[in-house]
DNA sequence: GCATTCATTTGCGTATGCATTAAATAATGC
DNA sequence: GCATTATTTAATGCATACGCAAATGAATGC
């Protein structure tokens, strides 16, 4: 996934690894961690664990609470909606620039690829694959969209919701209208249509937020 | 500005002062600091001031150069277009939601305030107060927004285009314009009509990018 | 028994120490 | 002189040390 030439210092180890942890459920959202015990886990001093989790703390995914550890943030409906609300934003914001900036359709490889492959998983109903494609397909749009504050807020809030949305997966219906919706976003970005490309995508959203809202009040879900 | 009662962390202490120290320019756009060097400056000791860099890092307001010592971030023009974006967004919904929120008047006292304040500022062309008070306008906007991830990264981009405010503020026109928005704003909130809200804000803020853009074109000032 | 004070533990915040390695400088060969 | 290599320097990244204050538990008074 990074086969960035140079090595990582313990410090970027630390944060990999805690991440995965976390987005793997490993360290459960609402847990304690105390600083020496995560030390000792990854095998590290616990100078790299702090510095690790003092960014990780700025990214939202955890909590540093004096004598109580580390805190690995639990995800409520309401904080949903709050990201989802700012996903809708950014996100139709690159949508809105990505088509005013005339790309041609090999610039949008990419996203022509997320689409087939989204499509291919949906219909062999591999949803794992077809959730990954759909990650990609969204961190593509956001990137098109040129705006490097964008792209990192929108990282940022993507890896609050990485554990919910992985939960609800399995419960939620065949993402059809979502590979429909996706398509004609690619469309409108290719056209240059600019309005009609955030308007798609903010419903597109929106109705992704409220599918979400609902599967987790069906489900009795209140933190994730 | 924090009568908070409780005392700082050296750490706490060393971001606040850092800060501090970026926005009245007192550590340069660009310029290069040793973590040994902050440290004897600030009277602690290098832990603090590594952990308040590594915090500060991921605001956006600095960098952490191996060797190099921790760059100031300057601000470019392309910069600017980027951050004005994000704010235009994500106050523009904070702008939606708190329309739709059916505030009573009293709800929107502090936001009634500072609209008179930027007006006295005005009249009387005392510009400082009145940036004063146009950065508490926005501010609460946005909190009236209720989205608590919206307002930190807003306060983070905020935090990134202070110096170039601050530096234009003296080469604009008066905000004669600035002030005529926010009253109308206030109104379309007032009255609960969130697409006029959202209409008239993103205006706003669209014109302040253009002018800051202008600004920094017209008097070279490709980094601030 | 229950509250209150005192003692003990322990996790954190900060300081300090140290090996590593990038950068800077000097030395060497041509 | 100039390029190349060896040497020195020094800032960082990480480990470790340590004191303080919060939390826990024990002891005391009532």
């Amino acid at each position: 996934m990074q086969p960035s030439g140079k090595q990582l210092s313990t410090t970027q180890r630390a944060v990999h690894l805690l991440r995965e942890m976390i987005f793997r459920g490993d360290l459960a959202a609402g847990s304690d961690h105390l600083e020496s015990e995560l030390a000792v886990r990854l095998e590290m001093s616990r100078t790299p664990i702090r510095e690790a989790a003092l960014t990780l703390a700025s990214q939202g995914l955890l909590e540093l609470r004096p004598r109580k550890g580390v805190r690995i943030l639990p995800v409520s409906p309401d904080d949903m909606e709050e990201i989802y609300d700012v996903l809708t934003e950014l996100e139709c914001l690159a949508a809105r620039r990505a088509a005013e900036a005339n790309y041609s359709r090999h610039d949008l490889k990419a996203l022509a690829a997320a689409i087939e492959n989204m499509e291919h998983a949906l219909e062999i109903k591999d949803l794992e694959n077809w959730a990954k494609s759909d990650d990609l397909f969204h961190r593509e749009l956001v990137r098109l969209g040129q705006n490097s504050r964008a792209f990192s807020v929108f990282e940022m809030m993507n890896d609050q919701v990485r554990r919910a949305r992985s939960v609800t997966l399995f419960m939620r219906p065949l993402p059809v209208q979502s590979n429909e919706d996706h398509r004609q976003l690619y469309e409108a970005i290719a056209k240059g249509d600019a309005t009609r490309a955030v308007e798609i995508h903010r419903d597109h959203r929106q109705n992704a937020k409220h599918m979400m809202l609902d599967l987790l009040s069906k489900h009795r879900l209140n933190s994730v």
